[in-house]
DNA sequence: TTGACTTAGTCTTATTTCAAGACCTACTTG
DNA sequence: CAAGTAGGTCTTGAAATAAGACTAAGTCAA
């Protein structure tokens, strides 16, 4: 399969890879969350080549991710922000940071905390059930069939 | 930057990327949450080239998010299994899983739904604070120097 | 009003990675 | 003994990436 025809598939999975699924766009989507919005400023941190890098900034926008904004208009100058469909990738960052953490951070501890202003203390982020609320164990979770799924699609795979 | 070099950055994010952040890692892995196990079946199932799956499992294996292990001697056949360090990684798939569900779904709904065992209801994943319990919103975080950071790197960048 | 600087890109070339599928090896089953 | 199964390797051409030079439009200071 190539790569564009990823988001024919029918896996949400599938589909967010074709958006985010690249080798650059969640290090890109760090440096937004970490409020860099402009060109220059994202090339010089990740040292990404400037071609791919504008190709990915005109992905993301394409998708809805980023929005390309006018922060000045003589002369005529853009930023890149995070919408609110890209802020919902935050989970998707926060739990590759601590799961980074918790397995390459070097003797010291790790690079950067994230305090929660809300409570006031450093935490690390924890998945819950929306139903119970409790965290959420991978072997405690059933997947099955929705309403989206083609017919015959997951025989045999997750119906346990 | 090359892309081997990733994991020498001092950042928790772009080490883990270093492992998983290629096009094909989280879908192996998004196979591996369900059931598959054999070289065979994952390149059945996502259709990948077969020789990008070799490496990409031997990659996987040598920083111990799959294990190889027997399940025949004779002949002598392996499979491919989660370790504790893999399962670590589900957050980071059902948080992109439900982004797609919530962004890409077609109009009869996500294919895929997941029932939490513990409490019997179908969810959606909720990150929370792991000090205070709450969910955590992205606007109410603030990333901040940790003690593994090197001198100045977050200079006017995250202290606000 | 020229020369240095800023910002946001584009273009070129060499290298790396990927897609597709044929092929290989060891064993099993009919 | 022939066909099938499992888990790969190998080859070829196509696509993506890395590195950095270059461009365009405007600013600023002398």
């Amino acid at each position: 399969m190539k790569w564009q025809e990823l988001d024919r598939e029918n896996c949400s999975l599938a589909r967010a890879m074709a958006v985010v699924g690249d080798r650059w766009a969640l290090l890109v989507l760090r440096e937004a969350f970490l409020r860099v919005r402009r060109f220059d400023d994202f090339q010089e941190r990740l040292g990404i080549a400037r071609r791919v890098l504008a190709e990915r900034l005109k992905h993301l926008v394409e998708h809805g991710v980023l929005e390309r904004v006018a922060y000045s208009q003589v002369p005529l100058r853009y930023e890149y922000r995070l919408t609110e469909k890209g802020l919902g990738l935050y989970p998707v960052i926060i739990s590759l940071v601590h799961w980074g953490d918790t397995h390459y951070a070097g003797k010291k501890g790790p690079p950067l905390l994230h305090r929660h202003k809300a409570c006031g203390h450093d935490f690390r982020s924890v998945l819950t059930c929306s139903e119970c609320g409790e965290a959420l164990d991978p072997r405690e979770v059933m997947p099955h069939p929705g309403p989206g799924a083609r017919k015959g699609e997951w025989d045999g795979r997750v119906t346990e």
